[in-house]
DNA sequence: TGTACATCAGTGAACGCGCGTTCACTGATGTAC
DNA sequence: TGTACATCAGTGAACGCGCGTTCACTGATGTAC
């Protein structure tokens, strides 16, 4: 069923692979502007020069990587935000879905919290774009979802860029709870599944009461 | 009233901020961790050497940045959470402010924003440090607002955090528009200002009903 | 199936360059008397 | 006030090193007949 590729493009495929995967691993600790095409070949072990057989340069290596880091994402997204239990469930999924990405693709996550605004134009307008992509799915989904049906357009999507801002936000602390040493790291990651859950909580209470107005619970008037 | 310093000390001094000054208008298009020691001395016009007569490296240089970038700010926070007016009025004080310390500070703003998850380990923990002060600060002035006044600590560092990064996700937007073609500027600058006060008056609701919970108001039941 | 030629991923030598760091120094500023 | 000595911010030469990029190349793979 699949388009078998000849001996020669399945090598050089392998050849782009390494290099990529060697790449995120050197960005782990340093980012992209300071990383040197020589630095990525030799972990590979390659000559330098079979670099430019894949990449113009490393800028052009991070918008590659930026691909496979957020563009396969766009379906999760998708089955996450979209309308199905009630919104307590809802929360609980998405923060999950947030802390096992980050558990199972860390330096991708590191890459993109550190690249989104690091010092390679060509790398933050490849994240920018991902992300604008990812406001507008989760736009979409609260267009679909009875509880902002009704919304305009315009602040869907302002409340989709906040969910899309705080799931940044959560996958980044999420990072540094993996960080932490081994003994304190699952408290730490109970921690920020807590945080992240509270916040979303808040929001989505905004979110509840955005056309009602600040008037229309039982509280005093302010 | 103020200690003079001698001549030596003063002329010390003036070399530092030209080595800080210069180190912060490079870093508007790389990041720390390419930033180069003989770069800087050569946009201030001094030997390379002399560069350690005031920092160890480039990373104790960008640490010396943050305490200039955040820790000035301090007073103003605290002044600005503080409850005074309406929170339609404390919005769009907080909005104005972010956004005129953007335009004032265009890149220390830059500088915090590349670094928070950078390649420079001691600049991230110094950022991170001086952020849980805002959060601690934020928190303590929600202690003094009677709209949270009975909200366990938990909850008011919860909403704190919430605040802190979401004003700094504020700052980021706005220094994109400072990056937009002339033409097109203002017009950026609008947008950002209207998508922030909205999504912080989201939050604001979400704050006033956080203890009255989900089936406070006068919608349905989910 | 076999042959002759084309393609092209990866090689290895070479280049000029800027880097961070060392060191002994200079000469203006500071201090003790 | 003047003198003799100490301090120390900034200098400039030198070092070894790794960088990105160029170039002509090799030899396995692909293709046409």
């Amino acid at each position: 069923m699949s388009h078998t590729l000849g001996i020669r493009q399945a090598q050089k495929q392998k050849t782009r692979r390494a290099l990529l995967d060697a790449a995120l691993e050197l960005l782990e600790e340093q980012s992209l502007s300071s990383l040197g095409l020589r630095e990525v070949t030799r972990a590979v072990g390659v000559a330098p020069t079979a670099f430019y057989r894949h990449f113009r340069s490393t800028a052009d290596l991070g918008v590659a990587l930026v691909e496979e880091a957020l563009g396969s994402l766009h379906p999760t997204i998708r089955t996450t935000v979209s309308a199905t239990g009630d919104s307590e469930e809802r929360i609980a999924r998405a923060v999950e879905l947030i802390a096992g990405h980050v558990d199972e693709y860390p330096a991708h996550v590191r890459f993109i919290a550190r690249e989104r605004h690091g010092g390679v134009q060509s790398v933050r307008r490849a994240i920018r774009e991902q992300l604008a992509r990812f406001t507008g799915e989760v736009g979409q989904a609260l267009a679909e979802d009875p509880a902002s049906a009704d919304w305009s357009e315009d602040d869907r999507l302002m409340l989709a860029q906040l969910y899309v801002d705080q799931m940044l936000v959560t996958a980044s602390l999420f990072l540094e709870a993996l960080e932490a040493e081994a003994g304190a790291r699952e408290r730490e990651r109970e921690r920020v599944t807590r945080l992240a859950t509270r916040q979303m909580r808040l929001i989505g209470l905004g979110r509840r009461y955005w056309l009602v107005g600040p008037a229309g619970g039982g509280g005093s008037a302010s």
